[in-house]
DNA sequence: CTGAAAGCGCTAACAT
DNA sequence: ATGTTAGCGCTTTCAG
């Protein structure tokens, strides 16, 4: 590997020259410039990162952690915020933290610790000391889909609460008075913003609101809908906060054949491949992925050209109702 | 940040006692090893990446290249790899090439520059000098999913030939005689592999092979199956060659309301999760995703633990013909 | 078994 | 505008 100092013996000047042609950090004669990139192309130069992170300067790799890579909207979100970062000169350090806290706040420190420049981060956990650690450290961190839980910092978020107000609000309008809402049964932001909208739009239209939580905790959705959709007050709609509950909501209504929109209908959080695959095709709130992706990297990136004392930033994206069929339509 | 000198001072000894007992290069005595490991305790001491890379040392950083992180059978890929990578204390840079060829050879480039200790890639191309450039800067490469063109390499990929051979003759079995073969039109391993499966089965029933490409250079799945559906032997049987195609042929002949598997049957290549979702369900060819992620870390770990000039090792996985309902039994 | 010194490639700070 | 020096934190080499 050539370094810099072979640049500098074969242009004829000093290293410091070369370490500024290739920084652009000072002017320099346009004599002395072109020298030394004939240099650098004739052996083809590369700097060594390596050397410049420990010289102090900051380093060209963002950290970026999702809970699983092999869900979808995590996967789409990771592409655009990769093919982002790489168009501004950054690679990514990727790690999934298998929706596990300790290991989300293991991979955070082995980060901060490995000097990246920044951190983005679908933050899954409520105790979140590492990060703000990272921030001390002077590693900003870009919250993505959720913010993170008792610190200041970028966030970037979908309007989950308006969105689910507006969702439920369509099957009222369809005349369901008994609408039942499926949820995981984990505390996480999202969820817990979609079904206050849920239940807002439920109030407002004067009716009962009916959450089902499903989950490791409580129970398989097969078990927990069987048991409320049994209920006295049988639910003629359903709400499923995420694709995962929706889709497996969608299966329960398969299996015991209940008739969509005509016996229950269903409108989903999350679009997903099958939603237009199945009959009837699935209503959904469809959210914004790629541009979550590409405006977090991009938000990253404004970041770091920012003091470091610059007020954080939160954004919050708009999301869409597809009317399909299964909302009765 | 604490360094190695810092821990030294503190326990007492030379800082090359302190880098012994950290890396077990040497035996050191008890007395100094209890002092050294206290000192680190005390001060939270992390070795610095970056030095050791300076210093010429092998990183703990793996390259991880896959054309698309949206794709979920990619997703869960890369989801394997860096558990499995993490386990064993290295982490992933990870980059898309987006099916871009040119991408994937600058990428390749810039992660040997960064001194990535290892490359595991999906590689899209034929030309693969980039790869070949790595292994002789002394980064070892692992091709998954399909071997590397031209290159002397570990690689881990399935039966896409017999598992295709397969299910093409379970729709002979099922008296099918004009099977029709719908796939991508790049020229990528496995969807030739696939192809070659599929004609072997039809040639030895003594049928006759039809192989429609689709695909941004031949046109869409709805285009050209409408061409060939309508074509004089006009076919009772689609093997489709990977997901995203079966996915589109599945939207094809539901538009025209074509009855699976009575009219036309199916089979696809790929499990997906709507497959169990539509009516009727799709018989796939399941591919064992998270044990081709596992493994192929775990090749490139041993990998890494081998001498530079040991011989290449190539594994094929097995897949599984799932049998549902689109497949007429 | 242990320590001291040299230097990996780069850039901030100082000198010219 | 340009060159020289020092040192980031670590490990290899050589001396004790």
């Amino acid at each position: 590997m050539p370094t810099l100092a072979d640049v500098a013996k074969i242009a004829g000047v000093g290293v410091m020259s070369v370490s500024r042609v290739v920084n652009g950090t000072r002017r320099v004669s346009p004599e002395v410039e072109r020298k030394v990139l004939a240099a650098i192309e004739k052996i083809g130069y590369q700097p060594n990162e390596a050397a410049r992170i420990l010289k102090g300067t900051k380093s060209s790799v963002l950290g970026l952690i999702v809970p699983d890579l092999a869900d979808p909207f995590f996967g789409a979100c990771c592409n655009a915020i990769q093919e982002a970062a790489w168009d501004a000169g950054y690679m990514t350090l990727m790690a999934a933290s298998g929706h596990r806290e300790e290991l989300e706040r293991r991979e955070t420190k082995v980060m901060v610790q490995r000097h990246v420049a920044g951190l983005l981060v679908v933050p899954i956990g409520s105790q979140n000391d590492h990060f703000l650690e990272a921030q001390k450290a002077g590693v900003p961190v870009v919250a993505i889909d959720r913010p993170i839980k008792h610190l200041e910092s970028d966030s970037l978020t979908v309007d989950n609460l308006a969105a689910s107000f507006r969702a439920t609000q369509h099957l009222v309008d369809h005349g369901h008075r008994n609408i039942l809402c499926v949820a995981d049964d984990e505390r996480i932001y999202t969820k817990e913003e979609r079904v206050s909208g849920y239940c807002r739009a439920m109030r407002e239209a004067g009716l009962a609101t009916t959450v089902c939580l499903v989950g490791p905790m409580t129970g398989s959705v097969a078990d927990q809908l069987s048991i409320a959709l049994k209920a006295t007050s049988s639910p003629t709609a359903i709400f499923a906060a995420n694709n995962l509950v929706g889709v497996d909501v969608l299966r329960y209504l398969q299996r015991y054949s209940v008739r969509v929109p005509d016996n229950i209908a269903l409108i989903c959080f999350d679009d997903f491949s099958a939603a237009t695959l199945v009959s009837p095709t699935i209503t959904v709130i469809q959210q914004p992925v790629a541009e979550l992706g590409q405006r977090a990297a991009q938000m990253m990136l404004e970041r770091l050209k920012m003091p470091a004392d610059a007020p954080p930033s939160r954004v919050v994206l708009s999301t869409q109702l597809i009317i399909r069929k299964s909302c009765g339509c």
